[in-house]
DNA sequence: TCTGGGGTCCTAAAGCCT
DNA sequence: TCTGAGGCTTTAGGACCC
C-alpha cells in the first residue's frame, strides 16, 4: 500500500494498492506546445497551436486551444476556424528532440528499464527501483516534480501492472496528473471504457465493431473470440479480447531495434512534372541514407510511397540484392519504382521513401555481386556519401546537397536493375 | 474539413520452393 | 515427368499510433 502524495489524482480513484504495479507510463502533456510556452512565457494562458504551414496539420495545442475543440492531427485551417484567436507557432523539432532527451535522462536516473515510445512518452519498469526510491506513486511524483523543475513542462503518469493499462491510466490522469490502477481494479477500470480506448482500435475498427453492437470494452470482453476474429481479423480479434481482459504480457523493453527508416514530404502545391518529384525523391533518399549510416544500419527493401492529388496513397517496394546505406542506390531503386506507378494522370501531392529489412551494417553482406566487389563502384559511392556526412556535420546540413540527379540524368544509368540477377549500377 | 511525418503491424494475393 | 499441397517470401495496401 502506498502512502505517496495523491494531490494530483484526477477523476475517479481506483484504489491505492500498488502491489504488482511496476509499470509506469510517463507522457508529456501537450509536449510541443508546452515546450514553446516554456521558452515564451508571454504566451501562457493563451490558446497556442504548434503546426505546419499552408497544408499543415496541428501537431500540438495547449489546453486553452483544446477547449475550443482543437485536436492534434486536425488540419490547420479547420483548427483556426474553431479558434481564430490562436497563436500559431511553427514547429522546431530540433528543440523538441533536445527537451525529450533531457526528459528521458531524468527517467533513466530512476531505472535503466526505460522504453521510449516516442519523443514524449516512455514506459518504466520500476520493480528494481522500489527499494531505493519508494513505492511507484512516490517514484511517479518524483519524476513529475523533476520534469517540471528542470524543463518547465508538465507530464502525466499512469501506474499499473501492465503496459497497456499504465498507458490508459496516464491518459486518464491528463493533464498534469497521476493515476494508479491497482491490479485488482484492472478489469472494472477497463470495462468502464469505450472500445475506442483499446490499443489498435481506430476509426475503422470502431465502426466495424459497432456493426456487431460492440461499443464498450465490457461488450467486447463478453464477446466470443471467434466472433471478434470474424469482425476484425484473426490476429486483431484475439489481441483485443486479451487487452479487454487486462492480459498484456509484454515486458518493458529498453532496447528496441528499428525495423524501417524513411522520409516523406508533401509538396506545397501538387506536382505534375515528374522530374520535380524525382528531385524531391533524391533529397529524401540522401537523407534516409545519411540517417542509416549514422545508425550503422543497412536496409534491403526500398519502399516508395506516392500520394496523388485525390489523396490516394500508392506504395511500391523492391528487394535489393544486398542491403544498402548508399543514397544513390536507394534513389535509383525508388525512381524505377516511381516510373512503374500508374498515377492516372493525377498530380503528385506527397512522395516518400523508406528502407525496410534493416540490419546492422557490420557483418551484413553489402556487396551484392562479384562485379561490384571487383570494381568497387558502390563502395566508392558510399565513401563519397560518408564524406558528405562529415561536411554536413561540420558546416551544417545545407553545406552540401545530393548531386545524383545531375550525375545521372533519367535513362542514362544503363538497364533497369532487376529484382534478382543484379545489374551493377554504374555512373 | 481537407487531411504531416515518423513509424509498426497485419492481411491477402501471388510466386516460388520443396 | 506431372501434379498438388503446404510453407515461405515478396509485394501492395490498410489501419493504427504518436
Amino acid at each position: 500500500m502506498s502512502r505517496g502524495p495523491r494531490a494530483n489524482l484526477r477523476g475517479r480513484s481506483w484504489g491505492d494498492d500498488d502491489d504488482g504495479c511496476n509499470v509506469l507510463h510517463v507522457d508529456m502533456d501537450a509536449f510541443f506546445a508546452l515546450v514553446e510556452l516554456a521558452r515564451r512565457p508571454e504566451l501562457r494562458g493563451r490558446p497556442v497551436i504548434v503546426g505546419g504551414a499552408e497544408r499543415g496539420v496541428v501537431l500540438s495545442a495547449t489546453y486553452e486551444a483544446r477547449a475550443f475543440g482543437v485536436r492534434s492531427a486536425m488540419p490547420m485551417a479547420a483548427a483556426l476556424r474553431l479558434c481564430p484567436q490562436a497563436v500559431v507557432v511553427r514547429p522546431e523539432h530540433g528543440l523538441y528532440r533536445e527537451v525529450s532527451h533531457e526528459a528521458m535522462s531524468i527517467l533513466r536516473d530512476v531505472t535503466s528499464l526505460v522504453e521510449q515510445l516516442s519523443v514524449d512518452e516512455a514506459f518504466l519498469d520500476v520493480r528494481g527501483a522500489r527499494r531505493r526510491l519508494g513505492p511507484p506513486v512516490v517514484i511517479a511524483e518524483g519524476i513529475r516534480e523533476r520534469v517540471a523543475r528542470a524543463l518547465g513542462i508538465t507530464c502525466s503518469v499512469g501506474i499499473a501492472s501492465t503496459k497497456f493499462v499504465a498507458k490508459l491510466a496516464s491518459v486518464h490522469a491528463k493533464p498534469d496528473g497521476l493515476l494508479l490502477v491497482p491490479r485488482g481494479a484492472t478489469i472494472p477500470f477497463l470495462r468502464s471504457l469505450p472500445v475506442g480506448a483499446l490499443w489498435g482500435v481506430g476509426e475503422r475498427t470502431e465502426e466495424r465493431l459497432a456493426r456487431y453492437g460492440i461499443t464498450t470494452v465490457a461488450q467486447l470482453a463478453d464477446t466470443e473470440v471467434e466472433v471478434l476474429r470474424g469482425a476484425v481479423g484473426r490476429s486483431a480479434g484475439a489481441r483485443l479480447h486479451d487487452l479487454a481482459w487486462g492480459r498484456d504480457p509484454r515486458p518493458v523493453e529498453p532496447t528496441r531495434i528499428e525495423k524501417s527508416l524513411g522520409a516523406e514530404s508533401t509538396f506545397e502545391h501538387d506536382r505534375t512534372d515528374l522530374t520535380e518529384v524525382e528531385a524531391r525523391l533524391l533529397g529524401l533518399a540522401d537523407h534516409v541514407a545519411a540517417r542509416l549510416r549514422r545508425h550503422g544500419q543497412v536496409g534491403r527493401v526500398v519502399a516508395l510511397k506516392v500520394r496523388t492529388s485525390d489523396f490516394r496513397t500508392l506504395s511500391r517496394s523492391r528487394t535489393l540484392d544486398a542491403p544498402t546505406d548508399v543514397g544513390r542506390e536507394i534513389y535509383l531503386a525508388a525512381r524505377e519504382l516511381l516510373a512503374g506507378v500508374d498515377l492516372r494522370g493525377l498530380p503528385v501531392r506527397l512522395v516518400g521513401v523508406r528502407l525496410e529489412g534493416l540490419v546492422v551494417r557490420d557483418g551484413a553482406a553489402v556487396q551484392s555481386t562479384l562485379e561490384e566487389a571487383a570494381d568497387g563502384t558502390v563502395e566508392r559511392r558510399r565513401e563519397a556519401e560518408a564524406a558528405m556526412d562529415l561536411v554536413r556535420e561540420r558546416f551544417g546540413s545545407s553545406a552540401i546537397g545530393p548531386g545524383a540527379s545531375r550525375l545521372a540524368p533519367r535513362g542514362e544509368q544503363g538497364p533497369a536493375r532487376s529484382q534478382r540477377g543484379a545489374t551493377p549500377i554504374v555512373r
